[in-house]
RNA sequence: GCCGAGGUGGCGGAACUGGCAGACGCGUAUGCCUUAGGAGCAUAUGUCGCAAGGCGUGAGGGUUCAAAUCCCUCCCUCGGCACCA
């Protein structure tokens, strides 16, 4: 008999799938679709761990299983290739980041098809193909056209090592997220998208998408909608006034000053009606100097000078309450200016407190005292407050609201946390910016017929530091014609950050090759949206993010007809290295999937990444667990070898074959494939110890739906069984439920709760027979030893509860 | 501080809608086979107990005939956000 080799199995039926093309995807009208997508990934020149596969791997069991049951099923690959470790490595060695990436694809793609992954190569695209990033930067110029990009001069984070600029979502806790460097703040002209005009609908469709609460929440967070009123505080002798904003008009009477923001545009206006302008301009310039790393630190102690010469008045009391500068109070959000209320804002509170300043309280508990001594931020009962003491929280809110309303002092105001995207970076590897500056025209677009827009040949990949990138170098490249007047014109050197790729890669794949449009309009009808798209959590904000919004965009001129791309949404859980920390490479603690395809085959690596745990969540590779999947494919492998003559089964394993097949087929559909391989398991246990009742029928159909687990183990016994055609093209096998027989099962005897015996019954018995059989039971006489039967709880087929005195 | 997820054997983890806690796998022990074993096979394996039986799902309380699962109070771990007015 044949032993399991893996090595030899492996080869033959990948060349043969590839030959007769079996995961190709065609266009099949009559099917119903499936769109199965992994979240491409960036061809790292170490290639990838086993960590990146258990997603891969679980995409494409879904794809092999929904091929089976009759989909026409979409399942790409591609490449996010634009990005820093090319360029890095190209200003080391000087070698060109697009040959270091084909390098690294094609050592990713041959790890993806040893793996036995069943994408269909065909349609395989790369972000830094002109033919690709022609279409990225058609969308560019598209959000141009509508105003949605637009060139800024603002304080941007900068990266020092990387030198460049970051988006918001590209900071942790101030530092890059790349390579962890505390950014500092700089101020240079930048492209920014206008992602703000999308926060709405960003915030309200994730409503009707299948994505795990987390990234919901993380996004909705993210956007951070907040519902409040703008205020307008007089100043005294002065016509200009301060406009805040606020969730809290309620505690409006126990306003007692006022914040503005550094950046905040009065504080020039009026620098000459200020008296201690020498002080106050001392402090913005410290405030503007600090990084988001000194301003974390500086949370608990918060600074601020007193704004003297100038005077605010409570619209609500007519109060004059004093001015102040601190950074506590953000530039970015709202009105840059707020009014603080110390008794029930903490932050307001801190303030006070270390400035002496009034502290008023307005807002008490439903029962019982005021708090003193400490900010109450709760909502509660209004005293203090004039004409409307003794409302709650919420209609004082409205109340207060309106009353200003009147007087023209205020007005509704919806303000999000969510920030402009800052859109350009100062690096070499990326898409150019299809821009051209005219000293006369100013800002020209180029013409659709004139993308791509070609990244040139450099010499020098090093990034200027200067906030220029390294194309602004290259004379030849930059210095152009204009388009509109053939003056003297300079490209854009700026290029697009690493996102840009990937936010509609997607798209492509429906129609890789199209050089007219983006994507034909009738195939993104039929495919989109994305039925499963599965990655890490990493990208809540980011990647997830941009996409929602260039989808939304691209819905909108009309160029797509859906209004989100991903439908429903899955998280790999991370593969943690076997001493439980996290995979890297600088830590030496990889695991390859080389070196265990080497060791064990393809296969034991699916079914080891599909049966280590919960697919969403993080667990240690254990190389004990490797071998244990290995134990158990060679022994199913002897098994069916052994019994290739085998034609009848018994009705005991029929019923256990249609058992297997109804809840591997339910539980993959939650992607609980965990259990699917324990159930595979528990079958294989089951039937080799009555080896003799397995029959060839039921043999094929537990090849077939465990085909998708481990393909090239199921097509060679598959082929061992004299079966011709591909098992990939045979169909899914339905589960019998007729055929699941148990007449007799084990019901469950209890006395006073507790489990006293186990009694074998038929099927669907009722009450009383139960309690006969219990009652007939040795142990559970002993138990019941001539006590008064009070109650009997019997739960059909699971369980009988006698209770006694 | 706020938001989200979670806490079950030596380990990864199972457990439908409240109904046998610990499936499946790893590890461990003993035995068999073997020149050999980091191979294979068999048996055992939550814990205390010779046993009968008792105790057990982060802690404490509650609801119920019955709780890992529902409710209340608290503790801890992980992930995210973080002066957003």
């Amino acid at each position: 008999m044949k032993n399991y080799e893996p090595k030899q199995i492996e080869k033959k039926w990948q060349d043969f799938w590839e030959k007769n093309k079996i995961y190709k995807t065609n266009e099949e009208p009559g099917r119903p679709k499936y769109y199965c997508l992994d979240m491409f990934p960036y061809p790292s020149g170490v290639g990838l761990h086993v960590g990146h596969f258990k997603g891969y791997v679980a995409t494409d069991i879904l794809a092999r299983m929904k091929r089976m049951q009759g989909y026409n099923v979409l399942h790409p690959m591609g490449w996010d290739a634009f990005g820093l470790p090319a360029e890095n490595y190209a200003i080391k060695t000087g070698i060109h980041p697009a040959i270091t990436t084909a390098k690294n694809i094609s050592n990713i793609k041959i790890q993806m098809e040893t793996t036995g992954l069943s994408y269909d190569w065909d349609r395989e695209i790369n972000s830094t193909d002109p033919a690709y990033y022609k279409w990225t930067q058609w969308i560019f110029l598209k959000l141009y056209e509508n105003g949605l990009a637009y060139k800024k001069l603002l304080p941007i984070n900068w990266c020092p090592s990387c030198k460049t600029g970051l988006a918001n979502e590209e900071v942790v806790e101030g530092d890059c997220e790349r390579c962890g460097t505390p950014t500092t703040k700089k101020e240079i002209n930048q492209w920014v998208l206008k992602i703000t005009d999308y926060a709405d609908r960003l915030l309200m469709d994730l409503d009707s998408l299948d994505w795990p609460d987390k990234i919901k929440e993380m996004q909705k967070n993210w956007i951070g909608r907040s519902e409040g009123w703008e205020l307008v505080f007089p100043l005294k002798n002065e016509d200009e006034k301060i406009s805040v904003f606020t969730t809290r008009t309620d505690t409006l009477f126990g306003c007692t000053y006022v914040v503005l923001a550094p950046e905040h545009p009065l504080l020039l206006s009026l620098a000459n009606k200020i008296t201690n302008y020498d002080e106050v301009l001392d402090y913005i310039n410290k405030a503007k100097n600090k990084s988001d790393r000194e301003r974390i630190s500086e949370v608990k102690d918060k600074s601020g000078v007193e704004v003297k010469g100038i005077t605010a008045i409570n619209p609500i009391n007519n109060q004059e309450v004093k001015i102040f500068v601190a950074d506590y109070v953000l530039g970015h959000y709202g009105t840059g200016a707020v009014m603080a209320v110390p008794a029930h804002d903490i932050r307001d509170f801190d303030f006070a407190k270390k400035y002496a300043l009034p502290i008023i309280y307005v807002i008490k508990l439903k029962q019982g005292e005021s708090k003193e001594n400490e900010a109450f931020t709760e909502d509660g009962i209004v005293f203090n407050s004039n004409g409307f003491d003794g409302l709650s929280s919420e209609e004082a809110r409205e109340k207060i609201g309106q009353e200003l309303k009147k007087q023209k002092l205020a007005e509704k105001k919806i303000n999000y946390k969510l920030r402009d995207w800052v859109f350009s970076r100062q690096r070499y590897w990326g898409e150019p910016i299809p821009i051209i500056h005219c000293e006369k025209c100013g800002m020209v677009a180029l013409e659709e017929k004139d993308l791509p827009l070609e990244l040139p040949q450099v010499e020098k990949y090093e990034p200027t530091g200067t906030g220029e990138s390294p194309l602004a170098a290259i004379t030849e490249w930059v210095n152009v014609k204009c388009p509109k007047c053939g003056g003297p014109a300079k490209r854009e050197t700026n290029t697009m950050p690493q996102w840009a790729g990937s936010c509609w890669y997607y798209l492509r794949f429906l129609d890789p090759r199209n050089e007219k449009e983006l994507a034909d309009k009738n195939k993104e009808k039929k495919w989109m949206p994305v039925d499963l798209y599965v990655g890490g959590a990493e990208h809540a904000v980011l990647h997830l993010l941009y996409s929602r919004f260039w989808h939304k965009f691209l819905f909108d001129i009309g160029a797509i007809s859906t209004i989100e791309p991903f439908q429903k949404l899955r998280n790999v859980g991370l593969i943690l290295a076997p001493d439980g920390q996290k995979m890297s490479k600088s830590k030496g603690n990889t695991v390859s999937p080389n070196e265990i395809i080497e060791e064990f085959g393809a296969d034991t690596l699916r079914v080891y990444e599909m049966f280590m745990g919960p697919f969403d969540q993080a667990i240690a590779w254990n190389p004990q667990g490797v071998k244990g999947v290995f134990r158990f494919l060679n022994k199913t492998w002897d098994l069916i070898l052994s019994l290739k003559g085998n034609k009848e089964s018994s009705q005991q394993i029929i019923s256990e074959t249609n058992k297997l097949v109804k809840k591997v087929g339910e539980d993959l559909e939650k992607m609980k494939f965990n259990t699917c391989v324990a159930f595979f398991m528990e079958y294989i246990n089951l039937v080799s110890e009555r080896k003799n009742e397995w029959g060839i029928i039921e043999i094929e159909k537990m090849l077939k739906i465990f085909a998708p687990f481990a393909p090239h183990f199921c097509e060679e016994l598959w082929s061992e069984l004299d079966n011709k055609n591909s098992i990939a093209l045979e169909s899914w096998p339905e589960a019998d439920s007729a055929a699941i027989i148990q007449e007799n099962i084990i019901l469950v005897a209890q006395v006073n709760g507790k489990v006293r015996d186990k009694i074998e019954v038929a099927m669907d018995i009722d009450k009383e027979s139960a309690l006969e059989l219990a009652q007939r039971s040795e142990k559970i006489k002993t138990w019941l030893n001539g006590k008064e039967i009070k109650e009997v709880i019997f739960v059909p087929n699971r369980i009988i509860n006698i209770l006694t005195d």
